[in-house]
DNA sequence: TTGTAGGCGTTATCAC
DNA sequence: GTGATAACGCCTACAA
């Protein structure tokens, strides 16, 4: 069913129902024609094809998004805060995962340059080069791109400082191997931090997991607990969660023998036994947030460099002062 | 730019560059004009316009699939899957969340029907009616429509079975109260393998929660608890996880106390304390397979009217006999 | 082996 | 106020 079917059965020619039906009909219809036009589309349930309005108009009214790993649980409110911002202005949004390696990862952005996409939002994820549609950063900063990110500073800052605060002399990074600016901006302001606090940061462990996974994570931990951390900093709740095993293998409890705070105060964090001590950050306004700088970015508008979304410590029952002397010594 | 600037580059006409590089070029073009088109696209970085093509040809190599919460974790997989068959064959998956309520809870899904789309996916969504693509119903039934889903049954069946092989005989169902097929299947499943093994189901408690989050699934948790279960089925891992919540405030311990079942084994069941003994499902599997089950009917097949792929019970921490007399009569 | 021409469903610019 | 008419970029008979 086309604007030519609509045509035909409201007696009019097909320009007069491309008017009324895209509201261009402002004093040029009469509202006799106009409900007559209307009525014959409802009957019929016509919609108008995108595909064409896309080729004439050369918009799309899609955003894309692209996220290195769809499967962790963080992107899940990212994508329906996006979602709900994009469907409010009229816009659809086309995920996009992007294997996490080699050198097609980037075919599928490449697959949306083709035209079904008005726009960019990128998770993590380096934006492509040498794009015609306007791209979002997401936690991530590329020079020249717009972007969105939290408040890492004052989150990691906030972390460390609770450890700090407790008497903990003997702080572990724990942290992810994945590359993206928000991480290496964890690692840096720890540092700092320890160092106001006359630590030397070099004298502190760090350990790397490679994966976002629960298991992997546990053997990095093992090795932080090794080296005598009496409190650990994760970059991410799922990281944190590997610290739960890592210690319940070794006998060791939390917070007692071990302080723990993670990152993102992802649902889970909650049930953990004890719950975990986090940093909260909104995902959706996060999601919400890009689309809204995406948007004025393609209404041509410039001005808006960029956006940072506070976060907030969440103390629950991870950390607490760090063991005494002869209870750390018993392993 | 677009193929009319590649034929001139390439000094052929423009019918010549869409057969080149639509792959229909086999012994009608010859190698060398072939070589240059080839060439020309490259240096000017053509890309098809795919509105245009999807205008001429009708067909946009693009599926849908939608689901009712993107916010749960496991769909993160369920996508990936479905991305990843669909990639291989040359689609894009386009997601779509539909709100949880309301009459315009399928708006984002009409929209589609306008022809982005070939194809549509639903995740234990209702498919919509009078549709004129093919559609694949995922967890969830529709006559006439294919679907894709887990064995439940037995998946809930050996989740009742290892409840009563352990000696329970006051299994509590912590239920979803999402009204999806998949969900009425494991009441009555369970309810089943219950009488069989001489237990009237009737007598048995039932809680239900609204939303898949752990405060609320933790509250009716406690229901089961004051009706004295020993033992509790949960539709699923997160709604599992407020049981952890729940026996926390009590006092009680798992599996000392209650015996706990979850349902998909999501990663976090594994961290909890006890570790969680729930049903193995893939999400990714079940993604691709109906990718595939779609594609089958994209391509006017309509042998396959279903598939169902298996599940596995995971005993870990979280199941135990039941307290003895005395130990329960202490509360 | 290559080129010409027509049309997919819209929107937008003009005449009427 | 309304209706022809011309693109938008691509695919595909069919003609050369």
């Amino acid at each position: 069913v086309t604007s030519v079917d609509v045509a035909r059965r409201a007696g009019v020619s097909q320009s007069t129902v491309s008017l009324v039906l895209s509201g261009k009909a402002q004093g040029r219809v009469s509202a006799r024609t106009e409900a007559v036009v209307r009525a014959a589309a409802r009957d019929l349930g016509y919609r108008p094809n995108v595909a064409a309005r896309a080729l004439r108009t050369g918009v799309a009214r899609t955003v894309g998004l692209v996220v290195p790993d769809v499967t962790h649980p963080f992107f899940g409110p990212v994508l329906r805060g996006a979602q709900q911002a994009a469907w409010r202005a009229g816009y659809a949004v086309a995920l996009v995962d992007v294997p996490p390696t080699g050198d097609w990862a980037l075919a599928p952005v490449e697959a949306l340059q083709a035209g079904p996409v008005d726009g960019l939002m990128c998770f993590e994820v380096e934006p492509p080069e040498g794009t015609e549609v306007p791209i979002v950063a997401i936690e991530t900063e590329t020079p020249g791109v717009p972007f969105v990110r939290f408040d890492t500073e004052a989150g990691t800052a906030a972390a460390f400082r609770h450890l700090l605060e407790l008497g903990h002399t003997r702080i572990g990074h724990l942290a992810a191997a994945f590359e993206a600016p928000t991480f290496d901006l964890r690692t840096e302001v720890g540092r700092k931090v320890m160092a106001a606090a006359g630590l030397d940061p070099d004298e502190q462990p760090r350990a790397v997991t490679e994966l976002f996974e629960f298991p992997a994570a546990a053997a990095a931990a093992t090795e932080l607990l090794d080296a005598g951390a009496t409190a650990i900093f994760a970059d991410d709740d799922v990281i944190a969660g590997g610290v739960y095993l890592a210690t319940r293998a070794r006998g060791l409890r939390i917070p007692r023998d071990v302080s723990l705070v993670g990152y993102d105060d992802l649902p889970f964090a909650q049930i953990l036994d004890p719950p975990l001590t986090t940093i909260a950050a909104d995902p959706a306004a996060l999601g919400a947030a890009a689309f809204e700088v995406l948007a004025a970015r393609m209404r041509g508008e410039n001005g808006e460099s960029g956006r940072i979304i506070p976060v907030e410590l969440i103390e629950r029952g991870s950390t607490g002062p760090p063991p005494t002397g002869t209870r750390r010594a018993r392993r």
